[in-house]
DNA sequence: GATGAATGAGGTTTCATTCAT
DNA sequence: TATGAATGAAACCTCATTCAT
């Protein structure tokens, strides 16, 4: 019954589109995309209609992955401040174990080749992330701000954090754990 | 090559490929990049040798404007937080006011055609700036973090200032105010 | 390959064949064709080994329908304006009520994909029609012309009635009596 | 001032296009079109937007081409028959001196990538001839028949001409005057 | 036999850059 | 110096055909 769409082939274009774009920008090929992947230029096509839709699902991908990544332990019922630095950790964590993803990601956020849709389609995956960040909204000094003013802080923090990583390596945890507690003044 | 004199079409060259990254992105064509400055193809490579040239000079020159605007009125021997409050503002303003300028060099910042030069060239444009993020590294919660936090910190939450801004368009002389009351907690 | 059993498949393909051909054009896919004969891609090369073979069976298909439309009800022992008359009406009323087959047999008529040996093939179907259409070549005006002509200008004028009709929707039928009317002239 | 844009590279290329399609059909690649005009594949298109767009032109051309041969010494204050005749030899004239460009004016006709628009601009182009096949239209046994079908009736035998002349290049102009002769019996 | 994933050549079009004018 | 036609590599995508299942 002819071979089975092989989801190890779909994925190993996902990756080598995240590894292209990390080298180049968002005008990678697809066909070096597809060489990377080690399958023919045609292949690509048959597992992505379009290179923006491989763009698009590749954006939903790496999202997903970080939201999985926030998800895993998430103290449902800790407090604000467990909550805010649980997330604070995890998506630090993730962005320094995969930084190709992560500035593929930022790259992509910044495309208009993502749709409205695509973006749409993640904001249901917040949850309780949602919430957490709600809740941070009405502490502190964020109360003053306007609504979502908090998320935009603590995703702004969370670069500045990277960016300092990137240039001192070590002490990366030492780093998570001073920079959450000076971003936490701001919700006290 | 690349020596030219009409300064004029020089910088229509520039403004328009500012205001084609804009619409476009990166991807912007030297055709269309010309055709926006009225002048014809080839005559942009007279001003520019390369296209990676022209968005390198672009570049240096959207961040010598942005610096320009937070020199203008710099208190020199103001208290630190003057000093602060004036670079949150100066730079504010500038990036409201020219968004797309704002946005091409975000945009180019990610990009890999900018050099390592020309990103070199620009730190020593600093001068007071660069004395008063040194300070303000040593204050507040910054002191605990590594050298360079601070500025990165700083520039971090003007991105989430302006990000509140576009979905808040009122305001925003407030909304600079109170955002720069609450990121000084963190250098108390 | 080529060998294959289910005749019905084998003319669900043709049938497809047909239907995109006159949406689309010769260009039509073999993607397409396929599943619109709702089969798999691959399917369509087991009943036909190429695309131009594929398309040269539909010609002869559809050419042989049009001949078997005309040899219904002939009229062996009529006079000559009887037999050119059953010859006119019945080849129109085939191309009226399946006009997408008749315009495909055009476009299949005039491409270089149909091969001589399948244009040959044909010729060998008329049988009693190619005796009535020699029999018109020395009538009349046709008399002083050369061989072929009759069979051309009865073709031709055909296509004149078709192509009106397609204008005139009303009085068809009224419209092939007073066009055979007028072509009879040439006979006389 | 730089290199003025070719007359004689446009019509190479409107040749060249003839000339290619007359050879595959439709399928006809700008690659070998451009080869053929011994230009470079990128340099057909500053000249022609698109591929449609140059068939467009290229159909316009070559309709234009023969109707200019009809309009050439059109004796407008002949007789029915005489404009007649004058048209049915120009055209034929036309036809058998150029037969690639009749060809690919056919197939051209037939292809839905010819647009309303060009369909409609070449209609202008009648002017006389429009006069004489609508005099045609209300003699002999046109008179009884729709309108248009006179012109479809002309055309069509025309066709019925090459086809002749093609299997009996010699005698052709003899061929044009006894068919005229037998199509003149449906105008009296 | 039937399927449809895989292939890679080939299609149209874009584009940075050159160079004749 | 300014122009824009010319170039051809490279981009995205389609498609007839093959072949593992």
């Amino acid at each position: 019954m002819a071979r089975a769409r092989s989801a190890e082939k779909r994925e190993a274009i996902l990756r080598s589109a995240a590894r292209e774009i990390a080298k180049v920008g968002l005008g990678a090929s697809t066909a070096k995309i597809a060489a990377g992947a080690e399958l023919a230029e045609g292949t690509l096509f048959t597992y992505f209609a379009t290179k923006d839709d491989l763009f698009n699902e590749l954006y939903v991908t790496l999202k997903t992955d970080a939201y999985r990544r926030i998800h895993e332990g998430f103290p449902l019922n800790g407090s604000l401040r467990e909550r805010a630095q649980h997330i604070w950790t995890a998506y630090l964590h993730w962005a320094m174990e995969k930084p190709e993803d992560r500035e593929v990601s930022v790259l992509l956020n910044l495309s208009s080749q993502i749709t409205a849709e695509t973006r749409k389609s993640l904001e249901a995956l917040h949850g309780p992330i949602q919430k957490a960040v709600d809740d941070l909204g009405k502490a502190g000094s964020f109360a003053s701000l306007p609504k979502g003013f908090a998320a935009s802080a603590m995703i702004a923090m969370q670069e500045a954090v990277l960016e300092t990583a990137a240039k001192h390596p070590r002490g990366k945890e030492k780093l998570i754990q001073q920079a959450f507690a000076a971003f936490w003044r701001l919700a006290e």
